[in-house]
DNA sequence: CGTATCTTGTACCGAACGGTACATTCATGC
DNA sequence: GCATGAATGTACCGTTCGGTACAAGATACG
């Protein structure tokens, strides 16, 4: 391993200051650390991950996970935030939610990606909220941080919505907001234990049928 | 094996058969178990909870724990059906849900229960299901049917409601089925996540306002 | 009482857990 | 080349894990 090419006698600025957060071999290996444990995290839980699970996937050792994180909590909480950094880019790089089909077409596509892990897996950040402890409270303010930026970005998109005039005045974007997230953590649930995303998708349809009916076109 | 089955000279009634399920003092230590476990997987999640702690605040030892369980495994998938029995036997033996009122009741009362343990935890058989691990397919089995069997009781009501007229014939009682269990879930994973039971309730509410959109009398 | 059977407590197993210590390797500025 | 400090590999710590073995205690019947 270690190769490191491109040497240069001038031009040093190549490799700039060795942990100087956001360069060097260092941040790569956290960065493979970061998505390693998330996905199995996402697989199997946090309680049902161990440290060396995610050392040997990441094929780095425990010296170099406590460089970078000072317990498996505060790796955790990390991945609370890497999904929500994750989650949040996925939504203000696309293209935007411009109207309740692009809206529904979202919802939809995180059922699709369920599918993909064929129904076994759950919304990563609800597996997080679940595998809470009920003393652990540093660890499920990271969780709600997530899911608020999310809510955020939904709220967003519904107040745009209304205020395009695409949902009534007398629409709640905030209850909406609460609603569709519902919808999507529980269609999430059930598809996982079900192992199958007939129920879950059923959930989200009859959800957006009623975000729709809050548009003037009616349902 | 052994059991030894009611052998009577007469009246041996009063230590009727050792293990016959149902009786004995093994019965309530079985019991005592699956309570506690039910309480602490529901706490801290199965794999966050080891036997010790369940054996030590059963009062029980491992080699009676073994007596009545083949493995850790088995236990959950007897909590899941504890979890179905209790649940069910709370629809079952209750008055009933005669109306769209009694059902949105039913489901702030679970709501309810939530803020009961300071919304730091969420639905039992919701966590049991975020905990499953990828491959563990008979324990995904497990839950999945005490879902199953919530939702046939779920759709019992809202077919026995549209048969009534309480519901229009347009409604699918199946789909609303659906939709009702994963805002419940959702509403639990937001409650959990938050802290707070504020974003579930409006979630809820929210749901039933879409099912009493298909109430004659208008939502 | 004697004995067979069930029940219970506890010591123990190997493996895996989260976490620490420390010596080595490697890249880099001087 | 050399000193420096980051990056790495690995051995090890005490604890807890799920699970087993087994001896002592309790209970019913002859």
């Amino acid at each position: 391993m270690s190769s490191r090419p491109t040497r240069t006698t001038r031009a040093t600025a190549r490799w700039p200051a060795p942990h100087a957060p956001g360069q060097g071999k260092g941040e790569a290996t956290r960065q493979r650390l970061l998505a390693v444990a998330a996905d199995l995290f996402h697989a199997q839980g946090v309680d049902g991950t161990g440290l060396e699970e995610i050392l040997r996937k990441a094929g780095a050792g425990k010296s170099q996970f406590y460089q970078h994180f000072p317990s498996k909590e505060a790796l955790v909480r990390e991945i609370a935030a890497w999904w929500e950094r994750h989650l949040c880019a996925s939504l203000d790089e696309g293209p935007g939610l411009d109207s309740l089909d692009d809206l529904e077409a979202w919802l939809l596509a995180m059922v699709d990606q369920l599918d993909v892990e064929r129904c076994r897996r759950g919304c990563p950040v609800g597996t997080l909220a679940a595998g809470l402890h009920e003393t652990d409270e540093a660890t499920r303010a990271a969780v709600g941080q997530c899911f608020q930026a999310l809510a955020t970005r939904l709220y967003d998109v519904l107040s745009r919505l209304q205020r395009e005039g695409k949902l009534h005045e007398g629409a709640d974007p905030e209850a909406l907001t609460h609603f569709l997230l519902a919808s999507q953590q529980g269609a999430a649930t059930l598809t996982k234990a079900y192992g199958d995303s007939g129920a879950g998708r059923a959930a989200i349809s009859q959800a957006m049928r009623h975000v729709r009916s809050y548009s003037p076109g009616g349902p």
